[in-house]
DNA sequence: TAAAAAATGTGACAAATGTTACTTTAGTTC
DNA sequence: GAACTAAAGTAACATTTGTCACATTTTTTA
């Protein structure tokens, strides 16, 4: 594993201390729920290995994906809810084996004050989920669904670094809140297009298909 | 206008205090652009009076809504972007005429760890956002356009305490990123339906329709 | 008050997406 | 390898939403 402060680097080495001392590291298997929706939240979770999943379930099941978070980035609904113990209104799941750090509430109020860093982390933690949302929202307010589909293809490519997407068509349709039939079809257009290719429960992205659809 | 005290009950006095001899207190009057996508933000804003509305602007010039703010509340965008001199990814626009407060930078960060009440409400500032954004994913991603029409009405009708809603088809259909037909024939079924009774630029909602679609 | 402008109504049609009911294919298990 | 199962393909059709082209109504302005 990486050590700490090059997973942290905006982290103050006194910080990162106290991180270590008082923070429980855990090792999570893959597709495992750390919080489910509705569950109060009692440490904030920050990623130090892996890939998370942060989604909402709609009433069927379906795993609506909002963002992925990656290592060296916090879970910012934690932040939020552990403060005041609220109910998580999204799901957290693991994409991938992945290690986390559980963070004590009274720790995150107290080095609010006491470090800089953990204030300008929090902060910047903020700000990209809300960018991260407003870029969710734009999309499924003003694009149709085969550009959402290229823009989802590109994130799941990028959150696991690679071109190879093993899943099914049925659960990127679930993770779009789309059918399956409608993933198939925009699929095979875009294997026509010949900007990726398909097999059984893999989807192979081509060089091309990155210089598709810029942002 | 209100006392300070009594818009910002959480706020301890003497926070309010340096508030009020720190911050500029400013009159807008009604559909001013507070902040536009791309500014740079060098002051949080406090809403004291009026409704201010965030919103995505898309290329046609469309304002698609986000969510209102109150008396009380405050600008989340503005207290992230400002402590890093952050672009607005968003507008913010008055949409009466409102009385706002503005924070410059650099207290809000002393403040952060000078006033717990301070660190706490702007904790719960990010909350409510966050949360109010997910229930516009929630929306655009599962519902259809009829019931985010009698969504978007109620959320009017509460913002603007009124049961009236002076707007044209037109406008509804930019802040829902629809078109005005589409709009045009929900709002004749709904007044079909005795939910409300339509003429123009006024909308008069029913007491009925309140109980519509709870939630 | 006539003319212009803005808002709304309407019907026909197009496009995107969702649904149904299958078939076919690929992989797994007995 | 036969039988089973999950995934993917397919065609026909329904629904929702968007678009176009005008007509009608209401309000504003010259």
């Amino acid at each position: 594993m990486q050590p700490l402060y090059k997973m942290f680097p905006q982290l103050e080495p006194a910080l990162l201390q106290e991180i270590e001392a008082n923070s429980i590291l855990k090792t999570i298997p893959a597709d495992e729920i750390l919080i489910r929706t509705g569950q109060y939240i009692k440490s904030a979770l920050l990623v130090v290995e892996g890939t998370l999943k942060i989604f909402r379930e709609n009433e069927d099941g379906g795993e609506f994906l909002m963002y992925y978070l990656q290592p060296g980035e916090a879970c910012a609904i934690s932040l939020v809810c552990a403060s005041k113990m609220e109910a998580s209104k999204v799901m957290v799941k693991s994409v991938e084996e992945s290690v986390i750090m559980m963070v004590p509430i009274q720790l995150m109020d107290q080095w609010m004050s006491k470090y800089k860093s953990w204030y300008y982390y929090v902060l910047e933690t903020y700000r990209n989920r809300f960018e991260e949302l407003l870029l969710l929202i734009d999309h499924i307010a003003f694009r149709n669904m085969d550009e959402r589909l290229i823009f989802y293809l590109k994130r799941y490519s990028k959150a696991h670094k690679s071109n190879q997407i093993n899943l099914s068509h049925q659960q990127i349709a679930d993770e779009l809140n789309s059918s399956r039939e409608v993933i198939s079809r925009l699929l095979k257009k875009l294997e026509q297009k010949k900007l990726l290719s398909l097999s059984r429960n893999t989807i192979e992205l081509k060089d091309d298909f990155h210089k598709e659809l810029m942002n």
